[in-house]
DNA sequence: GCAAAAGTGTTAACTGTACACCCATGA
DNA sequence: TCATGGGTGTACAGTTAACACTTTTGC
């Protein structure tokens, strides 16, 4: 039993994701990734394991993070190279695996990952980029994507991914580029502040060559009001 | 490791649960209720499992059927029943199990459940009157309710619950229990019929003490079509 | 002054919601 | 003829969606 984490940022351009190349020496091209995780203790719950996954390798605590559901593939020695990994890495190599993913959202901004005891290189990579993945890591990945896109219809989650202070047009473009599609400007800020979500503050950005933007904060008390009642009007 | 789960009918009245009474000696009363669960073998998957547990106990197969979730819980020895329960059935009583949830929508009509292997009472609950269940089934429950009326929200997914043949009343019916609330007859019945997943059919009911009402049916393929797209005008 | 992104209003179409009465049947 | 649940239309309010120009800054 093992808990999996996949880790989403922003960059304010692109959505990305926390992976871990296995072998870092190998050129990149033929480099495997996979996605942090580790095998549950005895003593400790999923939900704190997943935290634990989560501090380890980033050094956070208190972020979002939400499990994604129970895997089970039966074939995880068909990958050469997961075969060979699982030889080297673990006592029983063909030993049912059943690993319980969980999907995270930080503010890439704000942090350096650590290796730690990963012993490996971690990296950010762009979700689009991301085709195939050690074992069904790339199944979880998708299945990560979907629900943040879904979740995003439903509940304004993406706050999480950005830093404190942040100027609409930043939530914009997050918005636009988990939901996969343009979304029009106007209606989107009016949205945001006729839901009071977003508070301005006295604050602008400096050294831009372009008329400067506020910067917004959100408004947690508002933002828990909305979400008991399901944020019945959110949605693009 | 084990599957447990939650399968959901609905009798034209209640939503209600099948359960299954672990004495069913006992009194009533004193009766202690669990979800039908079973341990994983080593060559199926979970989703496999799931299917199995529901085809073992109610003989359906190609159901509904969606993962909730793992739980995990700490202390499944702290209720006193719970603990005389695993020493008598399990080899290893204190061994630490984590289960992955499923929930089922079934139409309760169309079979008497089979007690099969399990060798125990098993019975149809009305959800709104259980308070209490063996290990954390209590809590797998509640979060399967929960994401009964979430997904009713976004998806109609109410007729997995009602028979081939149904009235837009009973249709009504269940979608005002699930969602815990009064919905408006009218705009219940224009809603439906406007989306074009349900059809009427040249049937009516007979030998009821009031105007009959015309049976209808689900047009599955204009349901996929709105599955594909989000069903982004459902919801109450 | 020019390039670049910020910021701002209005209109038309549609969707949600509230509401009350007649109809067909069996007893 | 009465009790029961089936079945229907309309009007108002609110929401969504489409659309283009002015503003502020650094260079």
């Amino acid at each position: 039993m093992s808990v999996d984490c996949v880790i989403f940022g922003f960059d304010f351009e692109k959505l990305k994701v926390l992976v871990i190349q296995d072998e870092p020496n190998e050129a990149p091209s033929k480099a495997r990734f996979s996605l942090p995780g580790d095998l549950i203790y005895d003593d400790e719950t999923l939900d704190q394991a997943a935290a634990r996954v989560l501090k380890e390798l980033t050094g956070l605590e208190n972020i979002f993070l939400e499990q994604l559901g129970a895997f089970s593939s039966l074939d995880r020695l068909s990958k050469p190279a997961d075969k060979e990994w699982l030889i080297m890495m673990r006592e029983q190599p063909e030993m049912r695996v059943i690993t319980v993913a969980y999907f995270a959202l930080v503010n890439l901004n704000a942090f350096n990952p650590m290796v730690a005891k990963f012993a490996k290189a971690v990296s950010w990579k762009p979700v689009d980029e991301i085709d195939s993945m050690a074992f069904d890591h790339f199944d979880i990945l998708q299945k990560a994507h979907q629900q943040l896109q879904s979740k995003l219809k439903i509940q304004p989650i993406g706050f999480n991914l950005l830093p404190e202070k942040f100027t609409l047009s930043q939530l914009h473009k997050l918005d636009e580029v988990i939901a996969g599609k343009e979304l029009d400007k106007r209606n989107f800020r009016r949205k945001m502040i006729k839901l009071k979500i977003v508070e301005k503050l006295d604050e602008k950005q400096k050294g831009v060559p372009h008329k400067p933007s506020s910067f917004y904060h959100f408004n947690v008390e508002n933002y828990q009001k909305l979400a008991e009642t399901g944020f019945d009007n959110f949605g693009f």
